[in-house]
DNA sequence: GTGGGTGGTTACCCTGGGGTGAGCGAGCAG
DNA sequence: CTGCTCGCTCACCCCAGGGTAACCACCCAC
C-alpha cells in the first residue's frame, strides 16, 4: 500500500481508510471477523482460503496496530489467540457494505454468496448512503 | 490488484469493488472527478498532486473499462478530453463516502476538509496508527 | 525559430507486497 | 517414539504496479 506515503500524508478520509483496508486480504480478513468474532488463527486462515500463514499475521498485526482487531492470546499449552474486531473494526465493516453493495450490482461476476446468506454482514443498522 | 485473481475470482462484493479501487491513485481521481464533473487531464494531474501522467492515464483507462468514467474526446487542434464520472461512477463515490466518514473519524493525520489538505497537510506526519 | 501548452505513448527501472517453505516449542493422540 | 496441531517467525524470491523520462503531433505566443 502506501509505498511512500504521498507528499502531506492523506487527503481525504477514504484514502485513509484505503490504507488501512489495503493489503490484498483485509477485507476478507474483517469480514470474516464481522461473520465470527473470536475467531482464532487458525479457523481464520480456513475461512479466507488462499491466504498464507505468514500474510494473514502480517495482516492481523496491521490491522492490530490500527485499532482494527483485538487480539487475546491465552497462555495455554496449545497456544490459543482469539482476534475479535474493536468497535472501529465493526463501523469499519457497516461503512464497507455499501461498497460490497455497489460491487455486487457493478462487477460481473460476484457470487450472490453463500456466506452472504448466513446475514451476519448486513445485520448491523448499516448506514446506506449509496443504496440506489 | 487483484496479482493472480484468488481461486474463484471474487468472494464478496467488496473485493470486487476493492479492485475497482485498488489503485494507489483511483479513489483520489474519483473523488476530483466527483468535484469537478467534465474534467481535463491536465487539471485532473493538478488535482492530484503527485500522481504521473502514465499512472494517471493508466488509472483513467482502467476506471473507464470498468466503465466508471466517461471519456469525451474532442477532436480539437490543442486536443481536448473531457472525464466524468458515469452513473455507476457518482454511485461508487457515494459508498465510498461512508468509508471517508470512517477514515475521519478514525485515522489520526486526516484533515477535516479537502481544501485543507492541500495546505495543511505537510505537518500531519507520521500516519501510523490508532489504537483502540 | 524557440518555447510552452495540449493529451497522451513507449521504454526502462525499482521497490515492496506478497508467495513459498521451513522451523520452533510444547502437548497429546496413536 | 512418531507425527500432528497451534500460532506464529524467519529467510528467500518473484513479479507487477508504479516512478522516471523521453518522445509525438499540433498550435500559439514571443
Amino acid at each position: 500500500m502506501a509505498t511512500v506515503p504521498r507528499p502531506g500524508a492523506y487527503v481525504c478520509g477514504i484514502d485513509a481508510a484505503m490504507d488501512v483496508i489495503g493489503g490484498k486480504w483485509k477485507v476478507l480478513i474483517l469480514w470474516a471477523l464481522g461473520e465470527r468474532p473470536g475467531c482464532r488463527f487458525g479457523e481464520l486462515r480456513r475461512l479466507v482460503p488462499g491466504i498464507t500463514e505468514k500474510v494473514l499475521a502480517a495482516h492481523l498485526r496491521e490491522l492490530e496496530a490500527d485499532g482494527i482487531v483485538h487480539r487475546e492470546a491465552y497462555d495455554e499449552v496449545p497456544p490459543r489467540v482469539e482476534y475479535t474486531l474493536t468497535g472501529a473494526g465493526r463501523q469499519l465493516n457497516e461503512a464497507l457494505a455499501p461498497l460490497g453493495a455497489w460491487g455486487r450490482a457493478h462487477v460481473r461476476g460476484v457470487p450472490a454468496h453463500p456466506a452472504e446468506a448466513r446475514g451476519a454482514a448486513a445485520r448491523a443498522a448499516a448506514p446506506r448512503a449509496a443504496e440506489a
